[in-house]
DNA sequence: TTTGCCGGGAG
DNA sequence: CTCCCGGCAAA
């Protein structure tokens, strides 16, 4: 029988990634990311605060090791996954390949800007490179082989972006298939490498006064601040996705429809309702942005062999529907919350907050610089409309 | 020159 | 509301 021999491969267990086509059906975007990583931690911070739970499924590729994993479960998977040594760089780096798609046309955006924004407020040690594919017009190769991306060039693809710690580092990276690593990165300071994460001290740059930690729906025209991220995901499920309440069932939605701030509860006399209309922004503390540098980064030479394997996700699959305790979901989030404002550990040294009182004006490279006039509609909607960036704010 | 975006306007 | 653009200031 040789229909069956395709996934002859070792394990009869593991189940078949589904081919390319799969994931560029058309309506669906599939997003190449690459992910340079210094230290787990990275990864800790930005997939929580992104994919998780989200209506869109990951896929991983291991891009050095060649393998592919699904992670459309939970986070705690892509640990075991990035444990995994053929994940890990022999530098001691972690580079990541993943293929996402978007269940929903619309979370597309809401994704970028999301990873866009916990990364540059992170001030992660991690370079990030995007690459756009629309529906289905790239990756249209041999059924099973992502090999076929095409060249870097290609109409489907779009490089998004690529952030590193050090301003000056022109990250431009082309990912070779099997061994090498690190091709044209310029040596990065940071020799003190974290393989494991030396946590410090979880606390944030807590203020004396308490700044307490609420969740606020970002649903238009909605204020609703909750104190608990459980209570606003039932708050969004709710009200604005019209779910029936009578369940906690939850399909990962609401995440996309509220934010973490921080209050001051010194100014404020434990509001569980509501919010004083101190701060329309969405985020409350600016965080402090370190310059960070937007390079191109493209692959250059495709993957010539990547061995598929995986569970083939149903598609638009519930993700929470195995565990409709939404408690687990919680303490995952808030877990991971704490870490957030932590800076990454070595690439301290060169950034200096710099008393920026003045704000000349932006730094950050904006939508239209990036992505450039001739692919104007991946440009924010701000950005599109000649108003103020919201993707790469500053 | 290009880029970011305020203010204003049309629908 | 959404969407677009003239025009200015800064890069
Ligand atoms: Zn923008």
């Amino acid at each position: 029988m040789s229909s069956n021999s395709i996934h002859t491969v070792h394990d009869s267990t593991v189940p078949v990634f589904p081919p390319i086509s799969y994931f560029l059906s058309p309506g669906f975007i599939v997003v190449l990311l690459c992910l340079t990583l210094t230290s787990l931690r990275d990864k800790r911070l930005i997939f929580p605060k992104t994919t998780c739970r989200t209506p869109m499924t990951l896929f991983s590729v291991g891009s050095f090791s060649s393998t592919l994993a699904p992670m459309d479960q939970s986070v705690i998977d892509s640990y075991e996954l990035i444990k995994s040594p053929t994940h890990t760089h022999p530098a001691g780096r972690l580079y990541l390949l993943f293929f996402i798609m978007f269940h929903h046309k619309a979370m597309q955006n809401t994704f970028c800007d999301k990873i866009f924004r916990v990364i540059s407020e992170l001030k992660l040690n991690s370079q990030i490179g995007c690459l756009l594919g629309y529906d289905s017009m790239v990756l249209t190769g041999p059924s099973l082989s992502p090999a076929a991306v095409p060249e870097p060039a290609s109409r489907g693809w779009k490089e998004v972006l690529s952030t590193s710690y050090s301003s000056s580092t022109s990250g431009n990276w082309s990912w070779d298939t099997s061994d090498q690593s690190v091709p044209s990165t310029p040596s990065p300071p940071l020799s003190n490498d974290s393989t494991h994460f030396p946590f410090v001290d979880p606390i944030p740059r807590k203020r004396k006064n308490s700044m307490k930690v609420m969740f606020k729906c970002l649903w238009k025209n909605c204020e609703k601040v909750l104190s608990t991220s459980s209570g606003i995901q039932r708050h969004i499920r709710t009200v604005h996705l019209g779910r029936n309440c009578d369940s906690d069932y939850s399909d990962g939605e609401e995440d996309f429809y509220y934010s973490e701030i921080e209050v001051n509860m010194d100014s404020l006399s434990e509001g569980l309702s509501s919010l004083t209309p101190t701060s329309p922004t969405t985020s409350g503390p600016p965080p402090i942005f370190p310059p960070v540098s937007l390079t191109a980064c493209l692959p250059r030479s495709e993957p010539s062999h990547i061995a598929m394997r995986g569970t083939p996700s149903h598609a638009p699959t519930l993700l929470s529907q195995s565990a409709p305790s939404t408690l687990c979901h919680i303490r995952t989030d808030h877990a991971y919350q704490h870490f957030l404002p932590v800076l990454s550990v070595p690439a301290m040294v060169g950034l200096c907050p710099k008393a920026t009182l003045l704000k000349p004006r932006g730094e950050a490279k904006k939508c239209r610089k990036v992505y450039g006039m001739e692919k104007r509609d991946m440009w924010c909607t701000a950005c599109r409309w000649k108003k103020a960036c919201q993707r790469f704010n500053d």
